[in-house]
Formats: structure tokens, sequence, C-alpha cells
DNA sequence: TGTACATCAGTGAACGCGCGTTCACTGATGTAC
DNA sequence: TGTACATCAGTGAACGCGCGTTCACTGATGTAC
């Protein structure tokens, strides 16, 4: 209970970016304004900016906050495993699969690089995303191992988004992106869980 | 000459696509508005009206324009090969020269993804230039051919943006494309060109 | 315990701005007689 | 050749709207004496 008392400066800050994800889950990055945030979360206009100078800066806390959930999901489902091509197929299932619980991440993560409001931090833990699998390419031997790594998060994403608008998982196109790694075998040794 | 006055109905709805292709080029999507086509074309709001019913119905005549001049750059070079491994990368070649020599393509064919404003006629072609490759895929063997297509395009998209924004090509992501393709080939054989 | 004051999250009316769209009007061009 | 009329691309002021941001104010809470 003394918790709750002490978290209390935080709660408002935090319902504003609650409202934030539901927002940008349901309208998208476009439609992520101050009115429908302040709405949804049920304050005053005036009250959004006692917690955030600017929107930009709720954008990009929402963006800090979404990119360190995905980025601890993969890195969880990475551990166990070498640099290789299995680390890599790991993380690229533990991102779908976290990016299907959060349908916020499609406005924030994927969005986030087209609108002209990518703000330089937002950039910067983009192009760290992207670089994730670096080493993986490396221990398998390809010469461009940061623009290959960067293209596998181009293909995650477009999965990612194809799942999200499907709803479920979409094991087509897990398993031609799993033959674009390399891994020609055609079972699905994924094909057990779940 | 008298080709002049032929075309003169329809010069000021080309003034207005040339406008916007201009616009999206420097500002985005979500920058290309009715006021800055008609303030860089030169004419009244009200012209804009005369030639095209709302905004959306312009920016689907760009989308439409685009899409159809990649589309035959590509079809052009792919033309006199076989479906397989080599048609799709001379046909992943000639959309990243084609699209470094039009700007506005980033905006029209990549953004338009992402914002909300996604017509139906729209998300049409983008679904049917995302299909382009699936015979080759299908001669390649690939049981996936309709996704391993759709992976192929987020990556050329990312490879596209990525030179866009550097201004020149990237002979190190053409390379990394290549080798998902599975050509593990080393050696740049388009090295030649140019 | 009671009173005076400081702090600060929260409020909501008001602002200027750019947006997409409308519409009564203009004026050049073509046609009919 | 001259006059009356029709057509229609082009005009620009005006509209309502939602946006991001500001700011004087409120009122609950904590502290000092």
């Amino acid at each position: 209970m003394t918790q709750v008392i002490i978290d209390a400066p935080h709660r408002t800050r935090e319902l504003l970016l609650q409202s934030g994800a539901q927002v940008a889950a349901g309208e998208g990055l476009a439609g992520l304004s101050v009115n429908r945030v302040v709405a949804v979360a049920g304050v005053a206009k005036g009250t959004f900016y006692v917690h955030f100078p600017d929107r930009e800066a709720f954008v990009d806390a929402l963006h800090e906050r979404f990119h360190a959930q995905v980025g601890e999901a993969v890195a969880a489902a990475s551990a166990a495993t070498e640099p290789g091509a299995e680390q890599i197929w790991r993380g690229a299932e533990a991102y779908l699969d976290v990016c299907l619980e959060y349908p916020a991440i499609k406005a924030l993560a994927l969005e986030v690089r087209t609108e002209g409001a990518l703000t330089a931090s937002m950039a910067r833990r983009h192009e760290r995303a992207g670089a994730a699998a670096v080493p993986s390419f490396r221990a398998m031997g390809w010469p461009d191992a940061r623009a290959a790594s960067q293209l596998l998060g181009a293909m995650t994403a477009e999965i990612a988004i194809r799942e999200l608008d499907a709803g479920r998982r979409l094991p087509g196109a897990r398993r031609a992106l799993r033959r674009f790694l390399g891994a020609n075998a055609t079972d699905d040794s994924n094909g057990g869980g779940r």
C-alpha cells in the first residue's frame, strides 16, 4: 500500500503513456494526437504538458519503452544460443511473437520510420535494433553483416505488420524468412510449440 | 506545336501532379498538402479541385503513376531472363536504380504503407507489385513463393530508402540482398556496369 | 492542536495555425446565327 | 464580319476543424512555527 503512495507522482504520467499506446494501436502514429491521448486518459489537456515538454518527447518516450520491451524479449530468447543462424531465428520468432501481443508496436516501431518526425534518439534506437544480428551474420561468414542484419530487420518488420493485420501468426511467411537465412530444411522444427 | 495545343486541357492537371511529386520528394507523404502543391504549381487552391475530387484521389493518381513507371522499368529489365534467381536479381537492381532517380518514390511507394490513408486501389497496387517475383521463387522451388516475394519486396524497399538517404548506390546492401537470394558467390558480377 | 505559507500536479479556456473543402464568381474560348 | 450566348478551367475568399501549445488559476498536500 505504501508503494501506491510512493508511486503516486508517476501515476498520471504512466496513465498517459498507457493511453498513448492504446491510441497508437488503434489510430496509428498519425492519429496519436495530444487531444486523443488526454481524452482516453481522462485528464485535462494541460496535464499532458505537466509530464511531457511536447508531443515529440511523448512519442519518444513511448518509442523507448516499446523498444526496450521488445529488446528484452529478443535478448532473452537469444541468450542461450551461440551467434549464428539459430540465434537469428530464435530472435526473430521472439520479436514476432511479442509484436503480436502489443499492437501499438506497429505504430511505434514500424510507422515511426516514415514519419518526418523521426527524433535523433529514435533513429539511434532503430539503428541499434537493426544491428542486433550482426554478430550472428559475422559468425556465419557473411561479408556484409551489417547490411544483412538491416535487411533481416526489414523482413521481420514486414512479417510483423502482416501478422498484426491478420491477427495471428503466418507460418508461411516465417518459413520463407527461415529459408532466406539459409536453413533450407522444409520441416518446421518449431511446429511442436503452441 | 499542335501537340501543345491538343494537350492544353490536361496541362494544369499534369502541372499539379509534377508539383505533387516534387513536394512528396521534399516533404514526404505527410507534408503533401493541397496548400503546398498549389503553391509549388502556382495556381489557385480552387484549381486543384477542378482536376481532382479530393486529396486522396490526388495521392492515388500519383501512386498509380509511380507504380507504373517502376513496374515498366522492372519488367523491361526482367523480360529477357527466365524466371529464377537471376530474374529476381535483375528486377531488384532495376527497381533500386529507378528509385534513385525519383526521390518521390520514397513517399509514394514506401511511406504510403504506414499512413492510415491507404486507398483500396493503392493496397491493390502494392500487393500486385509485391507478388512480382512469385514465378521466380516458384521456379526456384520455394514452397512459400508468395511470402518470399513479399519479403524480397521488404528488403528491396529497405535498401531503396537507405540509398535515397545516402544519395547513392550501397553496394554492400545489394550484395547482402543477393546473398539472401541464395547466390553465395562473393564476386560482384555487376561490377563492370556503369 | 491550530494557523500561515510553500509546493506543485492538475485544470480548461484561449491562442494561432495549417488543413481540406466549398462556392459564387471571372474571363477566355468556341459556337450559332 | 458582328453579336449573343454557352462552356468551363481557373480564381480566391471563406468555412469549420483538429491540431499543439500556453498560462493564469485551483486545490490538495506537506512543512514551519
